[in-house]
This record gives structure tokens, sequence and C-alpha cells, in this order.
DNA sequence: GCATGTGAAATAATTCACAGCC
DNA sequence: GGCTGTGAATTATTTCACATGC
């Protein structure tokens, strides 16, 4: 690949600029400096300089930066130019509370798949994208070239789940399950550990 | 505050000490090398000795580390020796969706209560954690000392919300909302930002 | 004059490597 | 011999500060 030059930490700060720029966009505004657009990211301008200068001048001294060019151009660098199918895998509590919940569909990725050991119990919970045996994973995945899994199935599973996906070409995982999980350096996890969240928070807390 | 030392990343990482650390006394383990200990969470073994090292020595040299002893240190440090309350803000579909998750149960956070603008639509959801009407706010976290919070209301009211909270005495803040909060020091936030998370994921995936 | 782009400086975090101790 | 604890070295990230260009 011939992206390994940008920070990890720069690339999470990228989707928050775009969050703010689609914001400026909707608001007619259509230059911003980087002070402005800073502020509003929560960073430092000389960082938003500094992360932009990754990939690119996008910028005119004296004036600021492009809101539409500059959206679509993180946009396309965070591969997000075309849609990107998603699965879910575990649809019990959490799982099935995502899928009701439809927040990563307001921003634009498609849950195109659920699956469980017990999809007609998931079906019952008033869920209304298609739920199929956990069985059929392989088939769908290669079928349907999926590359992007959110993974809520019980920790015991976790493992075993991934080694599924990643056999069958999924490359990027969002795990909620509070475990480290072990992938080939091809694949990328994020996870999300909720209670990790709250017991960092109560450090904090005097 | 007298542990401004560690670093932010480092506190992340105490968590997920204490998990592998309890899964091992579960296993009845009463030593645990750092190396054992780096590899079931993830880090390098020289990472994990100078974690530790952040707040005391602990370990034998030539032997390892006592587990149940370092267990109980790294659960203080963190601040979790006594059960802390947490109310959660918003009950629509996240919030509500997260109340009937029992996650953080599992892992010893106690939520005591939620509040919505609707109580009664989130009872009806099959939520069994009392629901309050949120003008009730202020009253309950004054009258219960809550410290923590978890946020979910529509981002628009976010920053509103947070602010009330605040005023009252909250201290840290799990925020899902795609915002970013604006908040004195003394106040911690967390963000979960699951759109983010995936947006993350997808620059990582060709 | 104003704001970008960027080397250089400062700061932070990680990893090495080994002395010290059981 | 094995494993911790820790300074020193390395690597990564952030911030500064200013030359450059509109």
């Amino acid at each position: 690949m011939g992206k390994i030059d940008i920070p990890k930490k720069a690339i999470y700060r990228l989707s928050i600029y775009h969050r703010c720029l689609q914001k400026l966009h909707d608001n007619g505004v259509d230059t911003v400096s980087s002070t402005t657009l800073a502020k509003a990211a929560g960073v430092k301008s000389s960082q938003l300089r500094k992360d932009l200068a990754y990939f690119g001048q996008f910028g005119t001294r004296g004036l600021g930066y492009p809101v539409e060019l500059l959206s679509s151009i993180i946009r396309e660098t965070l591969g997000r130019e075309h849609l990107q199918p998603v699965i879910l895998v575990g649809a019990g509590n959490l799982g099935s509370a995502l899928l009701r919940y439809h927040g990563f569909e307001k921003e634009g990725f498609e849950v195109v798949a659920a699956f469980d050991a017990n999809p007609e119990a998931t079906r019952a919970r008033g869920v209304t994208i298609p739920v199929f045996p956990d069985s059929d994973l392989e088939k769908f995945i290669t079928g349907n070239s999926v590359k992007l899994a959110i993974l809520c199935v019980p920790v015991e599973f976790a493992q075993a789940v991934v080694n599924r996906l990643v056999a069958v070409g999924i490359q990027g995982v969002l795990n909620f399950s509070p475990i480290v999980l072990e992938v080939t350096p091809d694949v990328t996890v994020n996870n999300v550990d909720l209670a990790l969240e709250l017991e960092h928070l109560s450090y904090f807390i005097r």
C-alpha cells in the first residue's frame, strides 16, 4: 500500500474534519481557514495543516481552503467515495440494538446483512435488515465482496468468528467484544469497548 | 490531582491488564510474568513493565507478578474499588439499546437511572432501569452524587445537555454524539463515535 | 496583510538493553 | 537462569515559527 505514512491518529482526525466541512457546506460556507476549521474540530490549526499536508496541498495562502473540494478529497482519501457494504455478526442484545439504531446508515455506510445463530429471534426483535443463519457467512461475504464487518458475538466466540471472517476476505473489523483479537497484519481491527471507556473515565473523576 | 503523570494510553491499557488478570485468577493462576501477561493483553512486555512502573513496584525478579495483588492494585489505581453510579441521558434508539444491553453492569458499573424527554416511550421499549423526564436531571444528580454520565441525546442537543450535567457536578462523560463537546478541563469526555470507527477502517481496506 | 505549507524544535510514547535481584 | 525495573535510545507526534505566495 502507499499510505503507510499518514499517522493513525491523523486518519481519525480526517473523519472529524470531513464532518465539520460537511456542516460548513450545508451552511453555505465555501472557504474556510485552518484556524476556523481547527476550532470546530477541536484541534490546533498547525495540526490541521500538517494533517492535510500528509496527502497534498489544497489551500490558497491568504485565503484558506475550499470547503467542497477539501471535503471530497478527504472522502476519497478515506476510501469513502464508493458505498462500502458492511455486515453485522452476532445480533444479540448489542448487535440487534445497533441494527435498529441506524447510526451507520446516517453517516453513509450500508449494513447489508446480519448473521446470528438464531436469525428468527433477531427478526422478531424488530430488525428490518435481512438476518441470516451464521452458517451462511462465508457464502455471503464471498458472493458480495464484503470487506467490513461489525462483530458483536459473545466474547468466547469472537476469535473463532473473526478467523472465519478473515479467511473469506474481511479486511476491517469493528469489534465490540472485550477481547484482544489476533489477526494477520493485513487485517485492521478497531475495538469499541464500552466498559473500558467507563473505566477510563472513572480514573479521572475524584 | 496527583496522577497527571500516567499517560492517557497507559490508563486504557491498565483496564486491559486488569481484565487479563481476572481471567488468570479465575483459572487459578497466581503468578504471571510480564511476557505472558503482555501477550494476553496484546502489547510488548517492556511496555507492560513500564506501565506498571508508573505507579509502583509489584513484581518479584526471576518470578513475575502476583496475580491477585496486582489485580486489586490496578483496580484501586483506576478508582474502581467502589461501585460508581452512572446515569444515561437520552434513551432514543441507541440509548435504550444500551440500557437493554447491560454490558456495563457485567463489568461492574451500575446504571442507576435514565433520562429522556419522553420517559413513557422508553419504558415501553422494555427497559427495566428507571426512566425519568429529563427535567429531573439536576435533582437526581445532586441528590445521588452521580459523577459519570452516558450521553446519547441527538447531536443538536448534546452540548446543551452536557452543560447542564457539568453544572451540577458530572465529571466524566461517555459521549455517543458525533460532536466535539466543549467542557472545562476538570471534566473528562470520552467519545464513542461508531461511524468514525467505520470510516477509519474503510481507509485501511483496499 | 493574511493564511498556507513546512522544516526545525519540542514533547510524548515506545522499545531496547542490561544491571540487579530472586 | 529467569524476570523485573529502569535509564538511555529510538521512534512517533505535536507544536512552533517563519518563509512563501496570493
